[in-house]
RNA sequence: GGCGAGAUAGCUCAGUUGGUUAGAGCGCAUGAUUCAUAAUCAUGAGGUCCCGAGUUCAAUUCUCGGUCUCGCUACCA
């Protein structure tokens, strides 16, 4: 394995357009910071680099929503998050922001270094324009007919009947999906980032030289680079971003997996005048931590810009994470059902250590995980407080007790306590390989051994009862009790800062350095020791309780709020109404359209005919189910063709918050073709 | 529907380059112990290793098919 001078840890930049939960912090920012704060411990050369991440159109939706301007939306999660972060004890150097001058300033210079080299296609178009919303249409916000096969319902960058790939300038009466007005033409020119032209070389770096990427991040890369990449467009329409620094460019800003990416680089600038030596020399070695919905930007399209920009680095590995689900249910920010970071401050002051250890010890490294408030208890009460606090305890305790907090001197080291020292040294071996692969669960539960052995060797050596008969051996057993203790202090540094600080304050010791742990000679005798406190408090389950009850209250309160419940249309005439001709109708036949998943293809009886509609339940209905059923249907709906097969009608539905769909049908049986007024 | 990842003890996870009794932590049971926040230590019970077929002397591990979960994607007037 390559040595490297330097190290530059990212953590993916928060999207800032809401709190931070526990979900980021078990995928992405624990798993980072313990990795930092390890490499620090080893005095290696290393900076952490975060920000949020302000642009893109979801934050300019929740502005438009709201009454306020992106810059207030972004201002708002800044702070919660920044300052949640630091309160946490998540120890970046600097946490940064993607609205700010130098990263408008990197982020502009990054793309005209690549337009000056001439790595992007330029392609100018006249794109649709949809003058009711007043923007430009993305390719599949159009629909219209396809010049191939004439299928009216081709979207903009393929039809959907005959396969072609389309371009939306060639459909034959384009519609737009969002207002369903005729978009008009409007020129408009983009960047491409012709990632098709670094196929082979992304085949060779990450096929050949990064096997030993994690399974999921390897295999997704795989799968991409199998299927062949495109051109990606880097620019967008958009007022809200980075302005695209070339004449001509008015109203385009960079897109926001374009500029995103870019924002580790200024934060790194903004940190550091000595920024390029962490961004291009080869002795740096740079990974990303983040999610794995993140993925592919972070082993393709990121490293592609990287590589055309020629003078930078590349990461060494991208340690993905799972997600993490609450409570067995998805985490979801407008459900609410999420454990908010900057509330759990409030409410557990004082016990960052507990959910750093909480989500290190069961983060979704390999799958989904699920984190319940359960759990969390237990790994704090069974395992924090009954393994590591009591050992703490038992060791200091005993000293203040027998010497008045004096280190003894030790007498003769017995082979049990030689064995046990030696373990030291095997525990940090373990923690150190499993950090250094990125396999933070384990480590953390090799750390603990080092108190469970601790305790295990109390209990062997009994010192409360040799004190009676050879007081020398109980000088030896607290001496090796007292230097194990103080070696938990380095092994668990970077996985419980909190806790181990107050440890060493305890112990009255130094700020230690990682190539300490193994040494037997930490703690020197004579030197005084404080009287401990607790190192952690046991949770009852009235707060436990409390947790849970809020999350079903938050659940409750959502469904009374009618979350997810779509506001009133406008109102209407009983003309327009009556301009509707619903029916009733039976089911004839009924069969899966191939190769979709929620579509269904029936054969109905309207009374008036017999005709053919395409409905999107099969995940609700199965076809079996539907035959002979009584329907409701709207009769004299344009038809229209869904994956080639025309659709001469909708089946009316109800569809809850969730999403779920169910037939509305006539409470008894009438004959087909009734009218439904 | 396409692609990727996952499915192993009550829970959270290791592991097996195919080979006699599949491991850890927590939980549980029993015993020991009292320095310690009824904490600790020992012992033990718990598993058709998702299902089916195939290859093999031998499959939890390989191959094929299927089921379920998650992500990306398609699609849902």
């Amino acid at each position: 394995m390559k040595n490297y001078k330097r190290y530059l840890v990212t953590s993916a930049l928060p999207y800032a357009n809401g709190p931070l939960h526990i979900g980021h912090l078990a995928g992405v920012y624990v798993p980072s910071d313990i990795y930092t704060r390890y490499l620090r411990l080893k005095g290696e050369d290393v900076i952490s680099i975060c920000g949020s991440d302000e642009h893109g159109v979801p934050i300019t939706l929740k502005a438009r929503k709201e009454g306020v301007t992106p810059q207030e939306v972004v201002d708002r999660y800044h702070e919660i998050n920044k300052k949640a972060f630091e309160d946490f004890g998540i120890a970046f150097d600097i946490y940064s922001r993607t609205s700010n001058a130098i990263h408008y300033e990197t982020a502009s210079g990054f793309f005209s270094e690549l337009y000056k080299k001439g790595e992007f296609t330029e392609k100018t178009s006249l794109q649709f324009y949809d003058e009711e919303a007043g923007s430009f249409l993305a390719d599949r916000y159009i629909t219209g007919t396809c010049p191939h096969c004439g299928n009216e319902n081709a979207y903009g960058d393929q039809c959907e009947k005959c396969g072609s790939s389309l371009s939306p300038e060639e459909l034959i009466n384009p519609r737009s999906t969002i207002s369903g007005s005729t978009p008009v033409r409007r020129e408009t020119k983009h960047w491409y980032l012709p990632l098709d032209k670094y196929e082979e070389w992304l085949k060779q770096w990450i096929l050949e030289e990064h096997k030993e990427w994690k399974t999921n991040v390897y295999g997704q890369c795989k799968s991409w680079l199998d299927q062949g990449l495109q051109p990606r467009a880097v620019s967008r329409d958009l007022d809200w971003g980075v302005p695209v620094p070339v004449e001509g460019a008015e109203g385009k800003v960079l897109y926001v997996w374009f500029d995103a990416p870019i924002g580790y680089i200024s934060a790194t600038r903004e940190l550091t005048p000595e920024w390029e030596k962490y961004w291009k020399d080869q002795e740096t070695k740079m990974v990303h931590f983040i999610g794995k919905d993140n993925i592919v930007f972070h082993c393709i399209i990121f490293p592609v810009m990287l590589k055309a920009m020629g003078s930078y680095i590349l990461p060494d590995n991208v340690p993905a994470n799972e997600f993490l689900n609450l409570e067995n249910d998805k985490i979801s920010t407008s459900r609410n059902w999420a454990v908010w970071l900057h509330e759990y401050l409030e409410e557990f002051p004082g016990k960052q250590d507990v959910l750093r250890y909480a989500l290190c010890a069961s983060a979704p490294e390999t799958k989904d995980n699920d984190f319940t408030w359960k759990d969390f208890q237990a790994r704090n009460n069974n395992e924090l407080v009954a393994i590591l606090g009591n050992f703490v305890n038992r060791s200091l305790v005993l000293t203040v007790n027998y010497y008045g907090g004096r280190v003894p001197e030790p007498d003769k080291f017995e082979d049990t306590d030689l064995q046990v020292l030696e373990t030291i040294k095997t525990i940090r071996e373990n923690v150190e390989s499993n950090i250094e692969n990125y396999r933070f669960r384990e480590a953390l539960r090799e750390a603990m051994g080092l108190a469970r052995l601790g305790n295990k060797y109390l209990a062997d050596a009994e010192p409360w009862k040799v004190v009676k008969t050879d007081p020398d051996r109980v000088r030896t057993i607290l001496n090796v009790s007292l230097q194990i203790t103080a070696n938990l202090t380095i092994i668990l540094e970077p996985f419980l800062p909190f806790s181990m600080k107050k440890l060493r304050e305890w112990l009255g010791a130094g700020q230690y350095k990682w190539t300490d742990a193994g040494r037997t000679d930490l703690m020197v005798p004579g030197h005084t020791v404080n009287k401990p406190g607790l190192l952690f408090d046991k949770i009852g389950d009235e707060e436990i309780d409390r947790q849970v009850e809020k999350l079903l209250a938050s659940k409750k309160a959502n469904e009374a709020a009618g979350a997810g419940v779509k506001p009133a249309k406008e109102m209407i005439t009983f003309d327009d109404f009556s301009g509707i001709d619903l029916r009733t109708a039976t089911v004839l036949e009924a069969e899966k359209v191939p190769r979709t998943t929620k579509l269904l293809k029936l054969k109905i009886d309207t009374g008036l005919d017999v005709r053919t509609i395409v409905s999107g339940i099969a995940e609700y209905y199965e076809p079996n189910d539907m035959i002979g059923r009584q329907i409701s249907i709207v009769a004299n709906l344009e038809p229209r063709k869904i994956k080639g097969i025309e659709s001469q009608g909708m089946i009316l539905m109800a569809e809850d918050k969730d999403g779920r769909l169910v037939l509305v049908s006539p409470a008894e049986k009438v004959s087909n073709g009734s009218t439904v007024k």
